[in-house]
DNA sequence: AATACTTTTGAAAAAATTTTAAAAAAATAT
DNA sequence: ATATTTTTTTAAAATTTTTTCAAAAGTATT
């Protein structure tokens, strides 16, 4: 399991980025400025740093280069947009990578699946399979018994994300705020609908996902 | 392998090319200036050096005379833009080519690539072969069933980008800021239509790249 | 068994994304 | 300087996905 650092000043926004890194199955901690992550750095072992350049104490550049001293673990970085960097200048930094605020939960998870992949850092894909059930999450491909299946994309994120959490009741709030990003607090079946085309294409798996009545879902594996 | 020697007393310089030169898949060491890059040169067999003009200790051009007594090593030589260097006295001291910082770094590496080719200093060549489609990334060139294909430079950097991330599910993003270089967060089709040309240009096989609604894309390899 | 409450379903409407083709702009070569 | 090629922009068309809605089915409780 990769280990995360994630170094923001905003509370906030490190609790986003936390909660996408968790479900996505790794570990995560967080530092609030600089100093703090260098430090961390030094007495830790992650195998990749997510950082805001922005911050107080000392900024994502400069951090970056004191740890690029002593360790070289990937480091992405995060950039408020209109915010001005340039690439240069991070590639002189050692940057592997840079996401532009407001970003996607999903496109930095996205990233740092990519980063670990490549560096190498974690060789083996990150692929989940169990009784008939495979998912590659690297290339984001599902199969049923050995055979493709084509999924849109509010459905890959959906069962993606069941099966990072998989043997858990999710509760219909938690879901969606998860893997929606937003809370519609509507009174709209639209997670249900989701989960009837979902256990559609699970085929003869769809059992695999267990109503909670009152609840919630849970997705079994 | 090819081996390079990278030789430059800013160390941001050296991390830059070293970067991409591993990226490329060399073996890549450093010096720092012009006495330690003839010592490394006497104890190693580097295939190329790259190396600046102006350094401390020892200058460049200097130090290519004096390599160039025991060993006949290609070098690239690096110059300020505007600094002054002559062509003449490059060739003199058997400089092979030059490249005018600041430098593009693709561009540095086709050179070296080039040299290489050149002097017949012959490493394993960096292809791609599967199902049809073979890609030659040292000589730039593409096949499809074994006939060579056209392709504009945009064409090739992002089919090779692809190529080279086969089976990895490429967001929008990731691939504008990973080819393009800069973030164009743009509303423009751009990439689309790269991506169209290309699957023209990869006739039978356009299936092999996928899209990934609402994501991006993905090379089938 | 009746009631109240949840979930499932299917179909239609609405929204979002990608593909296309063609024109404009930029870059390169002649 | 002019012609050619490549890249980017634009806008419309095609496609796919998401959401909504209302009825049907299912479950627990009384």
């Amino acid at each position: 399991m990769s280990k995360i650092l994630i170094v923001d000043d905003e509370e906030h926004i490190r609790q986003i980025i936390l909660k996408y890194a968790k479900f996505e199955g790794y570990e995560a901690e967080e530092a609030s400025n600089g100093i703090q992550a260098v430090e961390m750095c030094r007495q830790n072992n992650y195998d990749i740093v997510i950082m805001d350049i922005m911050m107080p104490e000392l900024d994502g550049f400069s951090a970056c280069v004191k740890i690029r001293k002593f360790k070289n673990i990937p480091i992405i970085m995060l950039s408020a947009r209109g915010e001005e960097y340039d690439r240069i200048h991070g590639f002189e930094t050692g940057v592997d990578d840079y996401v532009v605020k407001p970003f996607s939960p999903r496109e930095l998870m996205l990233r740092v699946s990519a980063i670990l992949n490549r560096t190498g850092a974690l060789e083996k894909k990150d692929i989940y399979e169990n009784n008939g059930i495979k998912v590659d999450f690297t290339g984001r491909i599902v199969y049923i018994d050995g055979n493709r299946v084509d999924m849109s994309p509010k459905e890959y994120d959906l069962f993606f994300y069941m099966v990072k959490n998989k043997n858990i009741a999710l509760s219909r709030d938690k879901i969606i705020t998860d893997v929606w990003g937003y809370d519609f607090y509507g009174i709209d079946r639209t997670l249900d609908t989701h989960i009837k085309i979902l256990r559609k294409s699970l085929g003869r798996y769809s059992g695999r996902i267990v109503t909670l009545r009152g609840v919630g879902y849970r997705f079994e594996g």
